[in-house]
DNA sequence: ATGGACATACCGACCGGTCGGTCGGTGACG
DNA sequence: CGTCACCGACCGACCGGTCGGTATGTCCAT
């Protein structure tokens, strides 16, 4: 894993390593205290450096902020991308959309509290990260409703209003959820919310109670 | 207006009125910047009073922000509640609720913004307040469910989670609306929203057509 | 190979600005 | 003349960001 060719670079990998540190430790320190309560030597001290450290890898605290929003939101796209692609049925392809998002959150609470309580709380100066973030995952929804109308499966809506209020919903249900001191697994949500979700767009009430296998239509 | 009867109570009137201009100053200033983004001076120039004035009429900044929140929260409930108070079908009663709120707040997007923005916004401080918040209309929604469940009209389900649901659904059109900057209609949005909400509950479709008229039933 | 010049990574005291809240004073009403 | 309402200069905690300095690689000329 170490193995390096020819010039042995020891001062870049340690150089990437604190970086992903300090990433790794604003993070925590962002998703437990939120943005603007997390002061830069929390994340100094977490990271096991200082100040003048962190100000070495990153120009502000708000970039260090940007850059976990993006790439986290990217992990997480990505990775219900990849569960969408296994799935033909459109109905299918939505529901898998929805479990994947739904069990990430269940299983990292930190994620999720970055991504949707942080990112709303870090004040007016994000509102455009807020905007694109929520535009992306609504859009994503969209997208799936639309293939399904174009497929026949459900009979044509407006996918734009859908996938921001399907969005809305699941959003509202996590952000429920992390508020919760005393947590009823997220999980147990899902069959409730997906049919919910699903009905809520017309969709054969037999094609719901069947499980998220069988796509034989 | 300014005529008072008998014991000419001129100062405890006046004192009212100061309080209620800071209470309104501060509204407008929290609705456009956000809670943490108002400074105390820009409250109290826009109320045309000082610093020191306002601190006579308040012991604290988060004390201005709990009270206005709290008595924006009552008014909409109660104009809510008077609304539905008109309508005997479960549905109606429902359909009332998701119009009042939607209607109220495309012809005040501060109050919007207060309620649906700033408070999360605000920051961990105001967490219980958030929570409470969204229970309280969560709950409104599940409670007119339940009576819709009990009167037959729709099928039994989770009501609880439903209201969540429903009001995370109407929260991010409410909070995509008042986050763009080209402004269509908020009422716009009502028709699709109504039906999409509707629907996820099994009602008859035919009922869904039907506009918020003829509780014939 | 080796020493010294240059770059990279890191440190933490410090600065400058901000902002909630205070306090001594002032005037006007009753 | 006392009390209520109000004023605004001021305080002090807080915090993002800077800067001079150090120590540890890295590279090249000799």
């Amino acid at each position: 894993m170490s193995r390096n060719d020819g010039p042995p670079r020891i001062q870049a990998e340690r150089s990437r390593a604190r970086r992903e540190q300090i990433l790794d430790a604003a993070f925590h320190a962002f998703a437990r205290r939120g943005y603007r309560d997390t002061v830069m030597d929390d994340i100094a001290s977490a990271a096991e450096t200082s100040k003048g450290g962190i100000y070495f890898h990153f120009p502000t605290k708000e970039a260090i902020f940007r850059e976990l929003v993006r790439t986290t939101a990217d992990r997480l796209a990505a990775k219900v991308e990849r569960a969408v692609a296994g799935q033909t049925d459109p109905i299918g392809r939505a529901d898998a959309a929805l479990r994947t998002v739904l069990l990430t959150f269940a299983g990292h609470r930190t994620m999720a509290r970055l991504l949707f309580v942080d990112v709303m709380a870090a004040g007016r100066v994000f509102s455009g990260e807020t905007s694109a973030l929520h535009d992306r995952f609504a859009g994503m929804i969209a997208g799936y409703l639309d293939e399904a109308v174009q497929a026949g499966v459900i009979p044509p809506v407006d996918t734009g209003l859908t996938g921001v209020a399907w969005f809305g919903a699941l959003n509202e249900v996590v952000a429920r959820w992390l508020l919760m001191d005393d947590a009823p697994p997220l999980e147990a949500a899902y069959p409730t919310l997906r049919a919910l979700l699903l009905r809520s767009v017309s969709v054969d009430e037999a094609r719901i109670a069947g499980a998220t296998a069988a796509p034989g239509a």
